[in-house]
DNA sequence: AATAAAAAAAAA
């Protein structure tokens, strides 16, 4: 937007005294609080919260102060008075009846910042100072437009520049000097987001009335009080525990060291921890956390994790560490997009089951969850920190000084991953102590966690010095490790576990056949496919070959309601789950089969006994092989785990074609080809592989950069290696692009510009139903589970919309878009963000009609949402016709060539 | 042209 250049006006504006500038409208309209008074409010907040702050964080909370005491100087201006205050101003200065607001500059922030930049003094002129920025930005967001002259007319001209910088110097004598230059940005952001949060609480009218404090009352004891309502006095740790004493078990070896290594190392930084499941990681970092709050150098923590699942199980699981290391039973926040449903379904809430404090609800808004002292969420929620979004800011001063404790690093793609990388760095700088959590890392990637992307060699140095031996050879690095700053630590592995391992490639028959064999032999056995297509086919072969009702057979994977996944999820939990003592122990099938997709890699705890999955990248297959001999069981039906890899050869291919078909055209599009190359040429060569010992090896050599070679193949996997690393590249520079810091100028909601995830196919959520009775406003829809709702578009109503949530799927948009335009209905507007258009499921045909057409989807609760008009995935046209292995399965070949990493799909 | 799973949303 570019201002109109005034003409120069007779005489100077008259201003009306900064005294007389109002900050705030009350209820009911009338001019309420003025900007002085407000002004205090907000720096004595600021004062408050400076006391609440780890000591490494004194010397930038005390730069707050004043910033909080100029944050508003914006307001005193011609065009903010009249904007809000018209009747008032022109009653006290008649020359403004003919001047609208539109003729000066209104937005506060802005105007802030013109006349901080030209009021502070500061050695170089050319520089913006700190706490000008901090005025620009503290509504979240900062125009793009270059400042305005605080002198010019747009701001009214030197009267008005002149009680600006009349209030600017008396604000600087009483809570000081506005001089200073923080030139790092996140320790700016950390700041800023300090005086919005001040801002928030100081305008807060239950705590600071519109009318003004009462006389008896100061300003610093109404902060103080506002403060504490607001929980963010921060609790008391109980010193001096041991790890028995918190968990009631004694610790690993690495649970003590964990801790002990930080500890000893003092300052904030990043701290990585390898280790297997089943070693206590999360125990490790607890501790870790206990102790570096215990001793003050941390207050809080924030732990974050891949999924809403997995953090809500974290979330139980440490209300009882908090009762033991904190006195006052504060309970820990729990924090992702759908926390808020938790509390209709779990009655307990209702009865302020964890709302212990009251002052929790302050935390509410998803923006503030991240102020409370103790938080579990979905790293996304920490990562909004560093990303190009309103308000991020307010996330990064939530998250100083706490212990920042990350999951299952390992479980993240290229662009969340540099994220997450970037963040760890950025909060070493704000007085984190950043824990990361994770199965085995490259050393790549381990490497990147430390000082600016530490060289691989370094990193080789200090491994290898802390163990005093040489470490010239991958094999050598051990497992777990404990990788700090400066330092590294072994720990003994536990016991390593033999597998069987067989690469084949096999008829969508035989491959129903082979697990009908194994379930026969009272094997439990996992078949965990690439795609949702593929897993729905065997699903379908295996029902057809098995004898009628032999054993237990399922399907999983996200192409379910929720409430269905989770019933399934829960069926399969009790079938081949943890059982505690004997309890259920007979539950465990004699013999079976699970069909699933990528969804049992994580979080949901299954243990097989044999393993047939397609070809995936090494990370992938040790993640699915995990779920073999997963729990301490007696009397299983075989003594070693078995693992069939199902692949085809793409060796003799010699073109790219070739290759792609061998791997399955569908396959190329989830995983890209050289990584699966890579990983069946490292496989192939393993009859049985040691986990975890052979780990680190297997890992490291798929992802080996190889010498120059001039056979066929080595050309073809040449050009499929830089499509990869172009790829990667691409989804890094994407990543680093949404970087709060990659712009001055930080724009949008949350949503808009800057996602947490990258995904290149694009979703819509949609509502299933059996029947829908309409009235345009309202509706009573039938959902799956045969209840029966009813929907209004003018009336929220949380318990629906959390029943609601559990009938939801994702489907890739292009695939509905087919079928017309999507909307959501308008009786579903309150009960969803996002465009939720209603599918509406025929029981008995199984049909699916969305815009009133019959679409080529159908659902069954057994197999969940499928595609009838699809040519049947690869292989199955043999399906049921027995086959030498001579004839091969045949793949997709009605497409025509192409190539899954085409430019144009990363060129964003 | 077509692939898993996953997340996301009120301020002063
Ligand atoms: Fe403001
Ligand atoms: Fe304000």
């Amino acid at each position: 937007m570019i201002f109109p250049i005034s003409k120069k006006t007779k005489g100077e504006l008259t201003a009306i005294p900064y005294t007389k500038c109002y900050a705030k409208t009350d209820k009911n309209g009338k001019p309420g609080i003025c900007v002085e008074s407000h002004l205090r409010h907000t720096a004595e907040v600021c004062r408050i919260l400076r006391q609440q702050l780890t000591e490494n964080l004194t010397l930038l909370g005390d730069l707050a102060i004043p910033s909080a005491s100029v944050h508003d100087i914006g307001k005193v201006s011609p065009g903010f008075q009249l904007k809000y205050f018209r009747d008032a101003i022109i009653k006290q200065i008649s020359e403004y009846r003919d001047k609208p607001a539109g003729h000066f500059l209104t937005d506060h922030a802005h105007i802030g910042a013109c006349a901080l930049w030209a009021h502070v003094n500061k050695e170089d002129p050319f520089q913006c100072p700190t706490v000008a920025q901090i005025a620009a930005m503290h509504h979240g967001s900062v125009r793009t437009e270059p400042l305005p002259k605080d002198s010019g007319e747009l701001l009214g001209g030197a009267a008005w520049s002149e009680e600006r910088k009349n209030l600017i110097k008396i604000m600087e004598t009483e809570y000081g000097r506005l001089t200073f230059h923080v030139p790092s940005i996140v320790q700016r952001d950390f700041i800023s987001g300090m005086v919005t949060i001040s801002d928030w609480i100081g305008s807060d009218e239950s705590f600071f009335p519109p009318a003004g404090l009462p006389p008896e009352v100061n300003i610093n004891t109404a902060a103080q009080m506002a403060v504490s309502a607001c929980g963010l006095i921060k609790p008391a740790i109980i010193p001096g525990l041991s790890f028995e004493e918190v968990f009631e078990f004694s610790p690993y070896d690495i649970q003590k060291q964990f801790g002990a290594s930080i500890m000893n190392y003092g300052k904030p930084g990043v701290f990585v921890l390898e280790a297997p499941m089943g070693m206590g990681k999360t125990e490790a970092a607890l501790y870790a956390a206990y102790l570096l709050m215990a001793s003050g150098k941390n207050s809080g923590f924030f732990f974050g994790l891949p999924t809403r699942l997995t953090s809500d199980r974290i979330h139980e699981r440490l209300d009882p560490f908090l009762k033991k290391i904190c006195e006052n039973k504060t309970g820990a926040r729990l924090s992702h997009g759908t926390a808020w449903l938790k509390a209709f379904w779990h009655s307990s809430f209702e009865k302020g089951g964890e709302d212990f404090k009251p002052g929790n609800s302050w935390f509410n808004p998803r923006k503030r969850a991240l102020l409370h002292p103790f938080v579990v969420g979905t790293v996304d929620q920490a990562l909004m920190s560093v990303l190009r979004v309103k308000h991020h800011f307010v996330r990064t001063f939530g998250l100083a000084g706490k212990v920042v404790i990350l999951d299952e690093i390992h479980s993240y793609d290229g662009y969340t991953g540099t994220l997450i990388e970037t963040m760890a760095s950025q909060l070493t700088q704000i007085g984190c102590s950043v824990i990361i959590l994770s199965a085995t890392l490259t050393k790549k990637r381990l490497s990147a966690f430390f000082k600016e992307s530490q060289p691989v060699k370094e990193r080789e140095n200090i491994i290898s010095q802390a163990l005093d031996e040489s470490f010239n050879s991958i094999d050598s690095v051990p497992y777990p490790l404990i990788s700090g700053p400066e330092y590294a630590l072994a720990s003994p592995p536990p016991k390593g576990q033999e597998y069987k391992i067989h690469l084949e490639e096999m008829s969508y028959f035989k491959i129903a056949k082979h697990a009908i064999d194994k379930a026969i032999q009272s094997q439990c056995v996992l078949c965990i496919a690439n795609t949702v297509a593929t897993a729905q086919t065997w699903f379908d072969a295996i029902s057809a070959e098995m004898p009628d009702d032999a054993f237990p057979i399922g399907l999983l994977h996200s192409k379910f309601p929720g409430f269905q996944r989770a019933a399934i999820e829960d069926l399969w939990m009790i079938r081949l789950g943890k059982h505690k003592k004997d309890e259920h122990e007979n539950l465990r099938p004699n013999g079976c089969i699970l069909v699933a997709t990528q969804v049992v890699e994580q979080s949901v705890d299954i243990d097989a006994d044999y393993l047939i999955t397609e070809l995936a990248p090494t990370d992938m297959l040790l993640q699915r092989m995990g779920r073999q001999f997963r729990h301490d069981r007696k009397n299983r039906p075989c003594t070693i785990p078995e693992t069939l890899i199902l692949c085809g050869n793409p060796d003799q291919s010699d073109n790219l074609d070739g290759v792609l078909d061998a791997f399955g055209r569908s396959n190329c599009h989830v995983y890209a080809p050289w990584v699966l190359w890579r990983t069946r040429d490292v496989w192939k060569k393993h009859h049985t592989v040691n986990i975890p010992d052979d780990i680190r090896t297997l890992l490291e050599a798929t992802y080996e950069e190889l010498s120059k070679q001039f056979s066929k193949k080595a050309q073809l996997m040449d050009d499929l290696h830089s499509k990869f690393v172009q790829h990667k590249n691409a989804l890094a520079d994407k990543a680093m692009g949404n970087l709060s810091t990659a712009t001055a100028m930080p724009v949008g909601e949350d949503h808009e510009t800057c996602a947490t995830r990258y995904s290149d196919l694009p979703t819509t959520q949609v509502l299933l139903v059996q029947d829908i009775n309409s009235t345009g406003n309202e509706a009573q829809l039938t959902l799956l589970s045969e209840e029966r709702v009813m929907v209004n578009a003018v009336r929220p109503d949380p318990a629906v919309t959390a029943q609601l949530h559990l009938n939801l799927i994702s489907i890739p948009s292009w695939l509905l878009q087919r079928y017309g335009s999507l909307e959501t209905p308008s009786f579903l507007k309150k009960h969803f963000f996002e465009t939720t258009p209603i599918l509406l499921w025929n029981e008995s045909s199984a049909e699916i009609t969305l815009n009133g057409q019959l679409t080529d989807f159908q659902y069954t609760n057994l197999k969940g949402l499928f595609r009838t008009s699809v040519p049947e995935p690869p292989g199955s046209n043999s399906a049921y016709q027995e086959d030498d292995s001579e004839d091969i399965t045949v793949y997709l070949t009605d497409f025509e060539s192409m190539d899954p990493f085409d430019k144009s799909k990363f060129d964003w």
